[in-house]
DNA sequence: ATAGATAATCTATCACTGATAGATTCTTTC
DNA sequence: GAAAGAATCTATCAGTGATAGATTATCTAT
């Protein structure tokens, strides 16, 4: 169905997401710039904009990617042995230790993709309802308004964990009690 | 004791980082430059370098004013009537909620301020130290190790929240028993 | 197969950024 | 008031995101 040049085009838009990436992890958000990315795919620096109206829809497209990951790490992180809260716990703080670059971008730095609203992309959309299941399932039979609250206040304080961990503001001393308390919290 | 010329310096350099964050306030950090720092105070742009090295260090100066901003805050919802983790809790989401770049710059941007190190400025220790006072207040006797994980912890909620709050990630409709469970998880 | 239309790509440029070198002016000190 | 010193300015550099217009490649229809 799509023609040579369509698959050529979103094999290069592959390839542009790719390095925005590993040029963010490696060197930070600051190094990629869009001449850096046009050499990396052998073209000229406008070509980027056939493919980005911006910047910052380069970098939400990686975004979304990670939203992607995220939402399959909680569904795996859920379906596996046990399948707590603490597993899960874990896996969200591993996930913003070994992607620091995707996860600020994800979650810190400035970007026009606005959530839990209307035109929230359905990628998004879905981390938060893959940890409204698991929340669900720890915390028992409760409204959909508590599920929701706590769900938020889960993602919040794992966020904020990993957030200040990842910029240096706490040491990761104290890990294993705090995980703890937090899903104690959660279960009421 | 000071010569008019320091005093001149000194006054120039206050009006600098008040701008700056006047700016970063109403049009975000992106639209704080130099040569509009300069423009503001009537002087050419290379001068703003006379009075910090680099413009992240111009952004650790507007840092180190929020964190004595937010000692001086922790102190004063502690000394008051009460003086309990829900009014120190609603003190720090409003703090983020009335200046939101300050809060971006102090916990989420990346800086070469290193917290819960040797060389941490004096004014971001203070304040983990004013916040771990009122933990131990509140959670009653306990090792230190345990003071510094439940500090840490309370923290990093209520930044989650904030962080997320601000960045339109979740909206504030259940703030309300959010903290309340909070302070009961810090309790014990 | 080729001419015409269309789409993609390139070069060149714009206005802006942080940062620095070197000439110039102002201040202070003797 | 003259010499020494510090502060400030102009001018510039290399880099940024973004766009306009010329050029080239690709597809379509005869």
């Amino acid at each position: 169905m799509a023609s040579p040049r369509e698959r050529r085009y979103r094999i290069r838009q592959e390839r542009i997401i790719e390095h925005a990436r590993g040029i963010a992890e490696s060197e930070g958000w600051a190094a990629v710039s869009t001449r850096r990315l046009a050499q990396q795919i052998d073209h000229s620096q406008p070509v980027i904009y056939q493919h980005f109206r911006s910047r910052e829809h380069l970098v939400a497209a990686v975004v979304t990617q990670g939203f992607v990951e995220l939402t399959s790490l909680i569904r795996e992180a859920s379906a596996a042995a046990g399948g707590g809260l603490e597993q899960l716990c874990w896996s969200y703080l591993d996930f913003g230790r070994q992607n620091p670059a995707l996860y600020e971008a994800m979650f810190t730095r400035p970007t026009h993709l606005r959530f839990a609203q209307e035109d929230t992309p359905a990628e998004l959309r879905e981390s938060f309802e893959a940890l409204a299941e698991v929340i669900v399932r720890a915390a028992g039979d409760r409204a959909d308004e508590d599920v929701a609250a706590l769900t938020e206040l889960f993602w919040a304080t794992c966020h904020g964990l990993t957030s200040l961990h990842l910029a240096g503001r706490i040491p990761g001393d104290h890990l294993k009690g705090q995980v703890e308390r937090i899903c104690t919290m959660i279960r009421g």
